[in-house]
DNA sequence: TTGTAGGCGTTATCAT
DNA sequence: ATGATAACGCCTACAA
């Protein structure tokens, strides 16, 4: 591989000024500039990131950690931020945590190692120790919070707001002249599920609806697998004719059931998911759901890391992004 | 950041018996090889990855390019890369090309630039031109196919065999007793999708059924929106009783269709798709579908290219891996 | 078993 | 506008 004392040696230039011009240092002529570059050409230079980051202390990487990137939700933030950040010029190195706070953290070390020049994250549903970001932010490393928040006084994150979404939806099944609406809520550990559960709590007070325990449902993917479960709620309160399912995939599985029950959907149960995920739109009937804006959050996020990563102080804001309702067949 | 200069300092070592202990060489004694680490512990050190990769020549970073990582199936794969690249301690660094050649490309540039000591690669659906992956290969930098591979005599590659996973899902529609099947067939760009449309064609054949131009459609999703296509072609052709889509959304959305249109499935015409993506499982009816074996694949792939990297040598290997039936009940 | 020293490719400081 | 040179943190002959 070439590299710039090659480029220096065909030109009889010096490094300095070679190095220059692919730094687009004004103080270089036009003559010599044309010179090095047609020179690079010729030896197809490719400039050394490690070398120019060891140097420099900047490696132009930015980590990003995410629970799944099997997931509609991140991986479109994720398109966004590479958007955002290839534009800066910056290259994205992306690692999951699939929920664990081990591989989160061991993700964070090799970031640390591989000299990040700054790091977003979306935590997992299972961390409770931030010392490592702690410590990132303590080396000046700009680290924005995305989605998943930590409950951090000094920090900087986007978040949706989950509970106007579940607010939205649940609102939704009431305008749409639901009576008995039934919510199934997410793991009570990530607090955007908690923030669901109050919103749907909330909308229905505020119109006045009967809230009960009796009608939230914490289930998780896999119980819901035996479908006798809500097979006898469905007995006991035949009434029921609103579901709010805190996730999308949940909302279809949930509508299968209903189905293979022989409840017709939506004419006699309205079910609203959360997440707006791609299959919503091609199942049927159609999903109404929760847009989570995730683009708006990746280019969000991105730009609040390149804030911190070009001005000399780090500034820490809160960003809240208001979802979004989509309404399709199933309310 | 403490270096090893610092840990040198404070034990009263060179630096070349510090280096020594974290690169575990064994010609250093357990006595010095505790004092290092302790120091190591007390000083927070984290070895600079940079400065290793610079000199060494070994950044212990592979690029994975993938067309999309929102595809179940390509975070499949990159989920079982991950795990078996970073057991041997590599860093993935993962990029998209979203199915254009100009991003493929800077992708790879930056891999380049980057140092990283392997790729791992599936390419863009327009991709046509691989002189930067000649030039990797002659920079001994070793690059492993999956999935998408192109038409390279020297190279190695992992990949399904698209032909037989069709021959598998067609000879099961007519096992069911469908007489007239069609297929939905993908962008004739891709050669799996080729190769999918020859595996049901060969299993008509076979099974001594009519073949007929008519009964493949090449449509892509965004075509199929119009549900009057599908229409017109059951009335025109009312015995039509089994479907092959080229793919799993697409298979939704022909049920979708279907059922919208009165047809029942699977009771008077049975779907199959292809890809076992997560939702094919908790649609109604559930998907039958092929499994493409991501899992197995990023495996392969990861150790073909541990395997050329440990290796003096690179030896090119093709491995063909066979896909797997699975029936749901909409067949 | 440990130490010395040169160099990986680049950037940055100082001088010219 | 250009050049000489030290330094970034680490590895590795080679020497001891």
């Amino acid at each position: 591989m070439a590299s710039i004392k090659d480029i220096s040696k065909l030109t009889g230039l010096s490094l300095a000024t070679v190095s220059r011009v692919f730094n687009n240092s004004p103080l270089v002529s036009e003559k010599t500039r044309q010179k090095v570059l047609k020179a690079a050409e010729k030896l197809d230079y490719q400039p050394n990131m490690m070398a120019a980051a060891l140097r420099s202390g900047k490696s132009k990487i930015i980590g990003v950690i995410v629970p799944e990137i099997n997931n509609h939700f991140f991986s479109g933030v994720i398109n966004s931020i590479e958007k955002k950040l290839s534009d800066a010029d910056y290259n994205i190195i992306i690692s999951q945590s699939h929920e664990s706070e081990e591989l989160e953290k061991k993700a964070l070390q090799s970031f640390m190692k591989l000299n990040v020049d700054g790091v977003l994250l979306s935590i997992s549903k299972e961390t409770t120790d931030f010392l490592l970001v702690q410590k990132l932010m303590n080396q000046k490393i700009p680290v924005v919070f995305f989605d998943r928040t930590p409950k951090l006084e000094v920090s900087s994150s986007v978040v949706l707001d989950d509970y106007k979404g579940a607010f939205m939806a649940t609102s939704h099944l009431i305008d749409k002249g639901c009576k008995q609406i039934i919510h199934i809520a997410g793991d009570p550990k990530v607090s955007i599920f908690n923030k669901r559960k109050e919103g749907y709590i909330d909308a229905l007070k505020q119109k006045n609806h009967d809230v009960s325990e009796d009608f939230i449902l914490t289930l998780t993917h896999d119980q819901l697998r035996d479908m006798s479960v809500i097979k006898q709620l469905f007995q006991n309160n035949p009434k029921i004719d609103g579901i709010f399912a805190h996730g999308d995939e949940i909302s279809l599985y949930v509508i299968n059931i209903l189905t293979t029950l022989g409840i017709q959907v939506p004419k006699q149960v309205k079910v609203i998911g959360f997440g707006n995920v791609d299959f919503t739109e091609h199942t049927y009937p159609r999903i109404s759901t929760i847009d989570q804006k995730s683009h708006e959050m990746g280019l969000l996020a991105a730009e609040m890391l390149l804030k911190s990563l070009n001005d000399e102080e780090i500034i820490h804001s809160q960003q809240i992004l208001s979802p979004e309702l989509i309404i399709r067949e199933s309310t």
